[in-house]
DNA sequence: GTATTGCTACTACGAGTGTAGTTTGAACGT
DNA sequence: ACGTTCAAACTACACTCGTAGTAGCAATAC
């Protein structure tokens, strides 16, 4: 398991299009960059960031097509499951449970959210689950 | 409240320093960065840092005495709290529940912890503190 | 009282980042 | 065919960060 690329803000924007897309153009990830509202970056730089993401790895293109394709090359989720584990280790020096509380404190995570996480967790990890919603829900 | 300064990780790294000491002149912060085993800064460099944090407003400089003594300005319990919040909405779109839940799945943090959170939350205003260190393992 | 030491202030500089312009090349319409 | 268009590659530039050298200054040591 190859170790997630670091990612720069902005690249990690674009990554973010790229997951909610499932792959794109430079016009269409930039077309969603503008929906969420991170300003109008330019069609160039775009493709910048497209660029070093994949020099870097984190992403794959597909040159067969003009306009490129771009994919991303590793989940989100194990690109999140990175980033945190780094900032737990950097921020709250490795001290999970800390942070934890810091959520429920901060009301940003309720008590009910929380005994829904323990019982999803003591849920038996069975690989033939009655259908099982993986697909996250898209945020209102 | 005011919101807490943005601060770059060498400058985090000082402000875990004089967090760990309360206050401390220059060389002592540099001592115990070393200490900490995150290389052999220059004196200077420990010092242009907390220059920098000092004009971010993030410590306070009392030019009483010299060498001066700095302290944070805020509390590292506020600061991780604001770096959490801004780590959520960024990494994880403000879902703390997928934030925790990763947790548990990356074993850095157990159910049991997870339980006992629960019943630290949910137990009346703490007046009790009992002491339950728990060393978290270093994942190898 | 001058040399030494230890501290602060100012300045520098290279790497990385965000942003975008310029150049080149290929497909498309007429 | 030929120019128009759009996309890709290359190049540029300002800004921040991490790191540290040098200059100036104050107390102290002979």
């Amino acid at each position: 398991m190859p170790r997630t690329p670091e990612l720069t803000p902005a690249e990690f924007n674009v990554m973010k299009t790229l997951w909610q897309l499932g792959h794109a153009t430079v016009a269409e990830a930039r077309a969603e960059l503008v929906r969420r509202g991170g300003g109008e970056p330019a069609y160039t730089t775009v493709m910048t960031l497209l660029g070093r993401l994949a020099t870097k790895g984190a992403v794959i293109v597909d040159r067969e097509r003009e306009p490129f394709i771009y994919k991303p090359a590793f989940a989100r989720a194990s690109v999140l499951k990175d980033r945190l584990r780094a900032f737990l280790d950097d921020v709250f020096d490795g001290e999970a449970q800390a942070m934890v509380l810091g959520l429920v404190e901060d009301e940003s995570l309720t008590l009910d959210e929380l005994r829904d996480i323990e019982r999803r967790v003591e849920a038996p990890a069975a690989t033939d689950k009655r259908e099982s919603r993986h697909k996250k829900d898209r945020r209102p």
